[in-house]
DNA sequence: ATGTTC
């Protein structure tokens, strides 16, 4: 499927594009998988890794994670770290869903207590969040309040009562991304944003209530919190219509910019500007209100998800959150280049950030054991929590996988599989699914996507985040 | 992913 000829493979799961794999090349390019997965990788993935590795700036390696497929100008799964001073800031790095994201929250609730009441507990949660394309949520905000979404991120949410403030050192950037400027988000992003707040979207997002399967690392899992059979609930969304519409006001500025400041492109979907330009700068104080929104969207259906158990369970139901993680965004971090501490810019899309032990962005509780990573499984399969570790540091400036990644598109799973009979083969494992239509679970089933199993044994061989748990679903509100 | 082709 791919051209495999040009690429070269430098050890277990590590392959090299070499910079003469096409002209331009700035690095070379590396992306992170097994030889059976790159058997399946997506045609023009390789070349869209290549394209990246042509970029102003661009340190170390254009890079892929095992989970890389066909995405706007950067592949999904696509990680890149730009010099600040040369590097440039592209939206197509980001995604349009900015700050797609994973929350996990831990209950005290064992499985056997959850499953006699699985099918009530997962229609209420459905009521509770609403979800499906377009929807619009029981909760309105203001002109003004949406300002504060933007700039506060999940503390505005936390602060008007959704969750408690230990939930804000729980969340990457504690939920809060600094450098956010309302007044570069367009009137249409928050015509779009206003109604949405507090909703779930479509696609592979979803709500599912799960239960710890197996521990692999006892020791960090005890550090997480976490134990085999018991009950968790994980929150896969990102920033909805807002995120989208910041995503398309921004490409369209900074396709005229990057002639402008005279940079060539090989794939006009790689739109950029040098990240000291008023293009870029805009553009970096509008994703960041993106991710605000996107990490206040994620905080208050965590409050609905502990309001509803509260209603099943008891009362003082503790449900903490393990970890809140972006898989869609840029960021400013220090990491080793040339043996020598150095500022980057990273863009990571659809790939996780998977810190190291002794990182001062993690907080105090994981700061000694690495940052938890959680990864969401398909409709039906497993997820998994890593941790991160020194070896991704070193590799990947700290990245790993997000997911297991697309092999059949949208159209043709809706054309060729049948939601109904998904839903049966769910129900016969012990899964129950809600959806808005049959379509929407058609869209998702299973086949679609890479066996995750394969794409985090590829993460955990190489180091670059290692196993701490796997958690199997119980029942999954789909948007 | 997305008021799924301003």
């Amino acid at each position: 499927m791919v051209q495999a000829d040009k690429v070269n493979k430098v050890s277990e799961d590590i392959w090299e594009l070499p910079m003469d794999y096409k002209p331009g090349m700035r690095v070379p390019g590396r992306i992170f998988l097994s030889d059976r997965l790159m058997e399946g990788l997506e045609s023009g993935t390789l070349e869209q890794v290549a394209n990246v590795a042509t970029l102003p700036g661009i340190q170390k390696y254009s890079m892929a994670m095992p989970d890389a497929h066909l995405g706007y100008g950067f592949p999904i799964g696509g990680v890149a770290g730009f010099d600040i001073e040369e590097g440039v800031i592209s939206p197509g790095g980001v995604g349009f869903d900015i700050n797609c994201g994973v929350r996990l929250l831990k209950s005290e609730l064992e499985v056997g207590q959850v499953r006699p009441v699985a099918s009530g507990l997962i229609d209420a949660l459905y009521s509770a969040v609403p979800s499906g394309l377009g929807s619009e949520s029981k909760l309105r905000v203001t002109d003004a309040q949406l300002d504060e979404v933007f700039t506060l991120g999940a503390r505005w949410a936390v602060e008007n009562g959704y969750g408690v403030k230990a939930d804000l050192e729980h969340c990457e950037e504690n939920g809060e991304m600094k450098g956010a400027d309302p007044s570069k988000i367009s009137k249409k992003a928050r015509d779009r944003g206003r109604p949405q707040l507090g909703t779930l979207g479509s696609g592979n997002h979803f709500l599912e209530v799960q239960y710890v399967e197996k521990v692999y690392d006892d020791a960090v899992a005890k550090a997480f919190g976490l134990w085999e059979g018991q009950v968790t609930v994980m929150v896969h969304c990102g920033s909805r219509g807002a995120g989208h519409q910041i995503c398309t006001d921004h490409l369209k500025v900074l396709e005229k910019a990057y002639v402008k400041y005279g940079i060539k492109l090989y794939d006009r979907q790689l739109a950029c500007a040098p990240i000291n330009s008023k293009e870029a700068q805009d553009y970096f104080a509008a994703m960041a209100g993106g991710a605000n929104y996107a990490w206040a969207n994620r905080q208050v259906i965590a409050h609905w998800v502990r309001e509803t158990f509260n209603r099943f369970f008891k009362d003082d139901l503790r449900m903490d959150l393990l970890y809140d993680v972006a898989h869609n965004v840029a960021k400013f971090e220090e990491h080793m280049v040339n043996g020598e501490k150095k500022m980057l810019c990273v863009h990571r899309k659809g790939a996780t950030r998977a810190f190291a032990p002794g990182r001062p962005e993690l907080p105090p509780a994981y700061r000694d054991v690495g940052q938890p990573v959680i990864i969401p499984g398909s409709m039906g399969s497993a997820s998994y929590v890593l941790v991160g570790t020194r070896e991704g540091m070193d590799l990947t400036f700290g990245s790993t996988c997000h997911g297991a990644g697309r092999v059949m598109s949208r159209h043709a799973a809706i054309k060729g599989i049948r939601g109904s009979e998904i839903r049966r083969e769910l129900a016969e494992r012990g899964i129950i699914v809600k959806a808005p239509k049959d379509s929407a679970i058609a869209e998702e089933a299973p086949e679609v996507y890479k066996e995750i199993g394969d794409v985090v044994e590829v993460v955990h061989r190489l180091g670059i985040s290692r196993k701490v748990a796997r958690l199997v679903p119980i029942a999954v509100a789909k948007g």
